[in-house]
RNA sequence: GGGCCAAUAGCUCAAUCAGGUUGAGCGCUCGGCUGAUAACCGGGAGGCUCUCGGUUCAAAUCCGAGUUGGCCCA
């Protein structure tokens, strides 16, 4: 309500008997415009106590919805009780404008289906579009969060796209160089072949999928495996003899680069038979029944008993030698190794492993010196080292490979309607592949104990989000891949010479545009320089004659807005603000954000400055359905805040959002407590009219009601009679 | 599959951390008022505290196992 109100009771005054949330809603936009409410509240505060608050930007893809209308309420009601304390609060919102979610948009509206058209439609024409989207989307959510009477600066928004915010992510990332916390590495990626870039883990989403399952032989060589080990008997060693492994995935059998078996279990060597021809196959102990079973075997018996420890160093030949020539054959490949990830119930209790492919595949393989074999261009289709599988695309190829293995009588069985989690892009639902290419990393792993030291300088609330959900998350937090092979972002600013040797130190970070245009071969205006893909790509470095080129990546969307604390104050460019308010006083966001922005700012901070950028931390719920469902803009399953308003008015709608649920709790959307709150709105409503057909009504106060007349209009209600009420305001 | 959080009256929540007669508002119901009237005032009913076990003199509360829902991770 507004502070003085006898210009706004004279608008009220006008209106009829009824509360009219619509009506009054008006008035007091009305009010705030005529007499500049904000802008005169903020000169107020201005020489208060700071309190330098950080709006958590929206991602700029859609229009506002419950859980973000709930948000910024939340928000706005701290920062009013803030403001009526005094405080000069920062209150500078923000978007966060980059990113594959937006890409993927634009290239819907473009009719795109790859990276291709993108190329031939021009890179700077594409991000041009791109950030035309984000700005369209941008000005849908601000006149939302307007119009839902949340006061923040909605003049001087902060924008992941602008020049000053973009090189705030730089001069992290540099700083986060100097530590020598960046590096670049080979990791087993998702990667959607559609948008032909990385995906982070939690951009994938999960489904049930039915996949092929089958069951391959890998032939042992006889003369290796009596010389590895003893255990072999003379027996089992007379016969051909293979390891059977499983697997949903036939498409990375071409990449098998060992076999992993868990170094504790009893693995048999049985005899089988079948059509009048007999071979020994490995198994783990347990699963022999079950795996001949599948195999349609007639009779076996035991004549071999390892364990898994003994196989260790067993050799075999690649089942798909002929197709794949060129298939992993270095040093140690192609034999049997021990693996943390067997589990010797589950299957054959042989995994097929393929470094190039698979995360723990990858690590184990890593471990041990073996080659990184990956066939797999980043659009899903193999490559010239996959032989005779060259420009198929892998998911194609299963059957191809299937059949291959049979024609070798290496498939024991193939059986379909397999089930299993498989991973799919969040923006285009594409099947993600795993692939191991060259990523760039912040490795965060390096400053683990920094960080859970740092989570102990911040407040939470509720607190268990801290010590419980957040902590473990850090604990178990790998190494930061920043790369996407994409073009509407911020670029890496890393400059490389030529022959690169992957030492960090030969490398260049560039963490400003003054810097920039120092460096660069190329005239600059740093006032004037645009820092996305189609400046940058073309600005080349020379130093001591050697000459330097950028990286061609973008960052990932996470990490602009992990620099919000000092992007928000345009720091490096302006450094007053920043040396006077940051770290930020106070953050407030739903849970998701704990392993979403609240800790990429922990660790882009803590990279960056060793510090963390939050002093309080407010997590609150997500907005769920009235049946308790969670809302689903794509399977229309959501309350629009639109039309709550639409129904009950903006504060029926703010004042149920802030009375329901606990600190970190869900809301349950409803319907009915929202006309209830309507209602108690209606009794106040009532309690002003009553007050006024007691007073004058001829003409209005003379004394201009000041904060205590509604104490005392409070006592009133409680006692005295409307004609000593009368009275007592003469 | 794993982690965290939740479940209490028809609805939204409180009481749970630190065990001691389960509360509030709305709704419902009965009555009053009838120049605030889609309002106001007074009375009342309404709970196996999600389920099953355990600890205890005593459990909504502590412990264990489930169910359902949410978020996150695999």
């Amino acid at each position: 309500m507004p502070a003085r109100i006898t210009p706004g009771m004279e608008r009220f005054a006008a209106v009829d008997d009824q509360y009219d949330p619509e009506d009054v809603e008006n008035g007091v936009f009305e009010y705030w415009d005529d007499v500049d409410a904000y802008e005169q509240t903020k000169a107020h505060r201005e020489d208060g106590e700071t309190y330098f608050f950080v709006d958590g930007p929206p991602y700029t893809s859609g229009a506002a919805h419950m859980g973000t209308t709930w948000n910024k309420t939340l928000k706005d009601l701290y920062i009013r009780y803030l403001r009526m304390r005094g405080y000069d609060v920062t209150d500078r919102p923000g978007y966060d404008m980059h990113g594959l979610p937006i890409e993927t948009k634009v290239e819907e509206r473009l009719d795109f289906e790859n990276k291709k058209d993108i190329e031939a439609f021009g890179e700077e024409n594409f991000i041009d579009e791109c950030k035309a989207f984000a700005e369209e989307q941008l000005e849908g959510l601000q006149s939302d969060f307007q119009d839902f009477g949340v006061w923040m600066d909605w003049d001087d928004p902060y924008k992941t796209v602008n020049p000053e915010y973009m090189e705030a992510a730089w001069w992290g990332f540099q700083r986060a160089h100097e530590r020598g916390l960046v590096e670049q590495g080979m990791r087993s990626i998702n990667q959607c072949p559609r948008c032909e870039t990385a995906i982070a883990n939690n951009e994938v989403e999960r489904s049930e999928v039915g996949k092929p399952s089958i069951y391959v032989k890998f032939p042992l060589r006889e003369a290796d495996r009596r010389e590895a080990s003893d255990g072999a008997s003379d027996e089992a060693a007379s016969s051909e003899a293979y390891l059977v492994i499983w697997t949903t995935t036939p498409w990375t059998i071409p990449a098998n680069t060992f076999v992993a078996v868990d170094g504790d279990v009893t693995y048999q060597g049985v005899r089988a038979q079948k059509d009048g021809e007999e071979e020994v196959l490995y198994v783990a102990e347990p699963r022999v029944e079950e795996v001949l079973k599948t195999g349609r075997y007639e009779d076996y018996e035991v004549v071999d008993e390892v364990t898994g420890e003994e196989m260790t160093g067993w050799k075999y030949d690649h089942p798909l030698a002929d197709e794949v020539p060129d298939h992993a054959s270095g040093e140690g490949a192609l034999q049997v190794y021990t693996a943390d990830y067997v589990d010797a119930e589950d299957q054959t209790g042989l995994v097929h492993s393929a470094p190039g492919h698979g995360e723990e595949d990858f690590e184990r393989g890593q471990e041990l010196g073996l080659e990184i074999f990956c066939p797999v261009g980043s659009d899903g289709v193999y490559t010239e080292q996959a032989g005779a599988y060259e420009g198929t695309f892998v998911r194609d190829a299963n059957d191809d490979v299937i059949a291959d293995l049979d024609s070798k009588g290496y498939l024991l069985a193939s059986e379909s309607g397999y089930t299993v989690n498989e991973g799919h892009c969040w923006r285009c639902d594409t099947g993600i592949v795993r692939i191991v290419t060259d990523q760039w990393f912040i490795t965060v792993t390096d400053i683990k104990d920094e960080l859970l030291a740092n989570i102990e300088d911040s407040e939470w609330y509720p607190q268990w989000a801290r010590d419980n959900r957040f902590r473990d998350f850090v604990e178990d937090a790998p190494d930061w891949n920043v790369s996407r092979q994409r073009y509407w972002g911020i670029p890496i600013p890393i400059w490389l010479p030529e022959d690169w040797s992957g030492d960090m130190d030969d490398a260049i970070v560039v963490g400003d545009r003054e810097e920039l245009a120092e460096r660069v071969d190329q005239d600059v205006d740093p006032e004037s320089v645009d820092l996305h893909k189609g400046t940058v790509d073309d600005l080349t470095i020379t130093e001591d004659g050697t000459t330097y080129t950028r990286v061609p990546d973008v960052f990932d969307v996470w990490l602009d807005s992990s620099v919000a604390t000092w992007g928000t104050l345009d720091y490096p460019q302006e450094a007053e603000a920043f040396e006077e308010l940051w770290p930020a006083d106070l953050i407030m966001e739903a849970h998701d954000q704990t392993r979403g922005w609240f800790w990429s700012q922990l660790g882009m901070s803590t990279a960056a400055m060793g510090e963390i950028p939050y002093k309080q931390v407010l997590m609150h719920g997500y907005a769920n359905m009235p049946d308790g469902r969670g809302m689903s803009k794509s399977k229309g399953i959501l309350v629009d805040p639109h039309e709550v308003i639409e129904k009950h008015g903006r504060d029926p709608m703010r004042l149920f959002l802030l009375s329901v649920s606990a600190q970190g709790q869900d809301m349950n959307f409803s319907w009915e407590e929202t006309q209830e709150m309507q209602r108690r709105l209606n009794i106040l409503w009532n309690v002003a009219r009553f007050c006024r057909t007691c007073a004058p009504t001829t003409s209005t106060p003379k004394r201009p009601r000041s904060r205590t007349s509604a104490t005392t209009s409070n006592s009133l209600t409680s006692g005295s009679s409307p004609a000593s009420r009368a009275s007592n305001r003469r």
